[in-house]
DNA sequence: GTTATTAACTAACAAGTGTTAGTTTTAAAT
DNA sequence: ATTTAAAACTAACACTTGTTAGTTAATAAC
């Protein structure tokens, strides 16, 4: 753990904040107070507000990338896959709850890196789907819309930034084998 | 299908530049743009943007609220009840996607009535909570965590606004089957 | 055809926005 | 002790924000 930088200070308050109320609805003398300090004083460390947004978005982004990567180059099962994808949302999230919030919620207030992001998005979907049809084509995983599927299990792995905090008592590892219970098996009896 | 008034045809162009945006980035000279308008003769139907949130936010939280009543009602089985919510959610949704963002997204700029929405949650996700428990109770549902259950199936009801713009050749009904199926049978052979 | 009523307009306000310039303090290096 | 560099400060800028006041045009009622 080695201690963060004064940058890294201003992207993880201004995570918080983005999570509470938004990157439109935060201004740099919210951040500033926060921090307690003038807003003036941010920009020796940072170049703009939208610097702060890019920096929080880009690496959670490139983090799923590489996750995905490595879970589609393993020789595993349909479902094995689908579980390892489960664990990669909960550990990213675990890490940086704030962040996913500004991820999943203020993406479109992204001004240079925009088309970026979005391409890290669609390739991300495009694998998540592939690997849910291959299932189907090997028998592994029920005939079905495989669209509803990737949706159903993606909109779940994305909101766990807003309940990760509030179940601080259920472990990374318990909550992960739960959703994918839960997400692979369904509910029924 | 009577004529929206002058208000309505506000609240509905305000919904579709929030879901876009949120509501802190949407000016009301956004607003009256997209109405051909300028924003002041805004102020002759509306009394402030907040109300604008207010309107669009409380109705459909009244509605979820209705629904959940008439099916706690219901002498059906737990999973009847968890297929007539899925109905529920995609038929308010289906009706009202852009209000749906603001639902999800917007909810914390309310002002005034913060309180009266959060209670309204609350009230929903206690009598969810309340079906599942009584399913695992009389061994209709898996026994599990009801916590990540209900989790798992409200985070994917509450993106179906982001879900349901994209597919419009899967009619409501359709979706609807499909959607309960996956989240009560899972995706495994 | 005059009168109300509705809904648009122009102009402006006070407060808040991100950001810059220039200066002072703090702390480390010589 | 002096110099240097980092990080804080004050003050201000140009612009945008929600909203109000006062006025004019369009529509309906009599």
């Amino acid at each position: 753990m080695k201690k963060e930088t004064r940058k890294e200070e201003i992207i993880n308050t201004s995570a918080k904040l983005f999570k509470e109320k938004g990157y439109s609805a935060v201004t740099m003398r919210d951040i500033a107070k926060a921090m307690g300090i003038k807003a003036a004083s941010l920009y020796n460390h940072i170049d703009s507000k939208q610097d702060i947004l890019i920096a929080i978005i880009i690496a959670l982004a490139e983090d799923f990338t590489k996750g995905m990567e490595l879970i589609k180059k393993a020789k595993t099962g349909s479902l094995e896959k689908l579980e390892q994808i489960v664990v990669l949302h909960v550990n990213i999230t675990s890490n940086n709850t704030d962040g996913m919030a500004s991820l999943n919620n203020d993406w479109m207030h992204l001004e240079g890196q925009l088309e970026y992001y979005l391409k890290l998005r669609v390739e991300y979907e495009d694998h998540f789907r592939d690997i849910i049809k291959e299932g189907i084509k090997k028998n592994e995983i029920r005939d079905g819309n495989p669209e509803i599927m990737m949706f159903s299990i993606l909109s779940t792995l994305r909101s766990l930034y807003l309940w990760i905090p509030k179940k601080e008592d259920v472990g990374a590892a318990e909550l992960a084998l739960g959703l994918s219970k839960v997400l692979i098996n369904g509910i029924n009896k």
